[in-house]
DNA sequence: TTCATACTTCGATGATAGCCGAAGCATTCA
DNA sequence: TGAATGCTTCGGCTATCATCGAAGTATGAA
């Protein structure tokens, strides 16, 4: 036996409800710093620091010096996608947090996962993509098609920066509470991004819900109907 | 905060070494006895059924009694799929287990994921498939096509007994070794059994790796080359 | 320089949980 | 019926680790 990787390290790491707390709050998108970690894990700043440099040596989160602060956030799009993926046979299982509170119906609308779109709204753009044949699946990647290329350019994207760069544009990302796939990769990003520099929609305070305004959600439908 | 699913049980679950290690051996895809599992966790008997009844009311494995023996499996492909999720995770952060063993490369090849075919081999199979048009794929789901219909059916599937089951025909699975998607579902199942039914392929002892006779390679490679 | 903020490190404490020995059920076999 | 096997439950031990107070380091402001 004793054959293949190690899961017992990642699950250790998720296993303390403070951990877990935090990894929850980094999925936001947001980088947070020591002390605001500290108070959504409801610890002191002590026992913060002790997880974060445990969280960061076992290369699930990333920190950033910036003045006397450090920002902490996820290390990268696959310690987010692993994240959703156990949430989502979480939720399957009943693991809730608590009872479903008021914001519940919000999340599962619209939320924020890591860096890009997730939830019906999510879920429901990737459908559209892949209907209308302008996004291909192949397993856990995709790729836009060039019918997908201009559509994407229309929408007011730049392609050509998210090419240059080094990560995936497409990737898919499984949703919890859909239970279905959305965009991930450096599209889904730009695209989530878009959608709250025009103005259609904004995110909620300490919260991974989106708000669409009417407009926006108008807006929004129309181009994926 | 406090909002979403809680993955901090599930984690709490996967983080004992003794836990993951039975998970991991149970990710062989045979049901084991609590004995056995004692075993591959290097603990005594009274230990491992402590952690079999957390496992089990976590809703990670299920048992099945059979006579004076409590031969117990993994729930459903459900933690199948997450498992190998995080173990893609753990193997990309290099939380392995030991140094690479001279297992290692077999494993890579060919092994059993739960109840499918996975890495090398699991990973060409459905390469083949969707490139051929055979299986189109829609984020983790994934469905036959009339094409696809008929060629299954010439391999020697009964497709009309897997659809009379409740659970999905076809699903795709991230391989940990290749970091790409293989076929699983009922119908992943089914084609794993065939091989081994046919004599192309057999399980090794104590291990995930499956090892294909050369005639049993030779005819793989033909249906899917 | 002095003070304040942000965070880390050290040290001590306390609770959790893994562990095993011993005893208790349940099933099968002789 | 008695003995053996397979597993669970109980009780006590121990080690780990999360937690926080206190002290230390680093950056920025006054």
């Amino acid at each position: 036996m004793k054959e293949g990787p190690d899961i017992s390290q990642i699950g250790a790491l998720i296993g303390d409800p403070a951990r877990a707390n935090m990894l929850t709050a980094l999925m936001g998108g947001q980088a947070l710093t020591a002390t605001e970690l500290a108070g959504v894990a409801g610890i002191t700043l002590q026992t913060a620091s002790s997880h974060l440099s445990k969280l960061e040596t076992g290369g699930l989160i990333a920190q950033r010096k910036q003045g006397r602060h450090r920002y902490f956030a996820l290390a990268d799009d696959a310690v987010g996608l692993m994240l959703e993926n156990i949430m989502g046979f979480a939720a399957n299982r009943g693991h809730m947090r608590t009872r479903p509170g008021p914001k519940d119906p919000a999340l599962r609308k619209a939320r924020v996962c890591y860096n890009h779109l997730a939830g019906d709204f999510g879920v429901r753009m990737l459908d559209r993509l892949v209907g209308d044949g302008d996004v291909t699946l192949d397993g856990g990647d995709a790729a836009l098609t060039p019918s997908g290329e201009t559509r994407i350019a229309a929408i007011g994207i730049d392609l050509a920066a998210l090419k240059a760069q080094r990560r995936p544009v497409c990737r898919t990302c499984l949703d919890w509470s859909e239970r279905r796939s959305h965009l991930a990769g450096s599209l889904g990003e730009a695209l989530l991004a878009l959608f709250i520099a025009d103005g259609w929609a904004k995110r909620e305070k300490d919260s991974r819900a989106i708000r669409f305004t009417a407009e926006g959600e108008r807006r929004f439908m129309a181009l994926f109907p």
